[in-house]
DNA sequence: ATGGTTGCTTAGCAA
């Protein structure tokens, strides 16, 4: 079994690419955020016509999240149902194969004094709430999603310049840790080598000089984590013509 | 210190 997290940035700039992608790996999960679309302008068809069922949470111009699936996905839920509405499609889960997958598109943050980075932190107090409140981490269970923290220097190129940055910083790593602590494992972290990375700015030449950082991650329950036989990062598919800024992760469980 | 690049939507924001 095939389970795979990709920003996409925008679906529909990249829905070639995608579906390129999807004929060169046949993935049974794919996990994907930033679609940047709401469900009405979703490419349900073309999706469909390559072998995979979509279950969207959409929303117009920016974030948007969605999971593509060989099965057909059962028990699909979309936001975290706690009363809070901020206006932002960042989560959908769903129920394929026997496993619960959980896409997430966390808040960026934008600077450490902003807003944002309090609505991140908020967030992420939220997710941690509706995972021990809704979720079976007993069962096999997996998060996946850009994340957009980077846990360990290891997952940095150039830790002394980024930290401090809402993507990299004590306080980050700290929320990471709190999603360990509910029972989770990173399976980048038990698989991948220090110094491989998921997003490269598209500036400041950032992928030719591999200035990038590993913030998407798939994080399993222990029932999975037993299975899980290997991780990779797919670089092809940062290169190329208009790519996203991030390459997805593929996770291959026995 | 600043700048640099995308996508969505059409000037400016978010990343």
């Amino acid at each position: 079994m095939l389970i795979a997290t990709w920003n996409l940035n925008s679906v529909r700039a990249r829905l070639e690419r995608l579906l390129a992608w999807l004929e060169e790996w046949r993935p049974d999960i794919v996990c994907l955020q930033e679609v940047k679309t709401p469900e009405a302008n979703f490419p349900f068809a073309e999706i469909e016509k390559s072998g995979y069922h979509a279950a969207v949470f959409g929303q117009k111009g920016y974030h948007g999240v969605a999971i593509l699936s060989r099965s057909e996905p059962q028990e699909i839920s979309r936001g975290m149902a706690d009363g809070v509405d901020d206006g932002q499609a960042r989560l959908i889960a769903a129920s394929i194969d026997g496993v619960r997958v959980m896409c997430a598109y966390a808040p960026n943050g934008g600077t450490p004094d902003s807003d944002k980075y309090l609505h991140k932190i908020a967030w992420f107090d939220r997710l941690l709430r509706h995972l021990r409140a809704t979720e079976n981490l007993a069962g096999p269970f997996l998060l996946c999603g850009d994340l957009n923290i980077a846990p360990e220097q290891r997952d940095v190129a150039h830790p002394e310049r980024w930290q401090g940055t809402v993507l990299y910083n004590e306080h980050m790593s700290e929320i990471f840790g709190r999603l360990l602590a509910c029972g989770l494992h990173d399976l980048g972290r038990n698989h991948l080598p220090a110094g491989t990375f998921s997003w490269w700015d598209y500036r400041l030449l950032s992928f030719p000089r591999n200035d990038g950082l590993r913030i998407d991650h798939l994080l399993a329950s222990p029932a999975l984590t037993g299975r899980c036989l290997e991780v990779f990062v797919d670089r092809e598919q940062r290169k190329g013509k208009s790519p996203s800024d991030h390459a997805p992760v593929l996770a291959r469980f026995s």
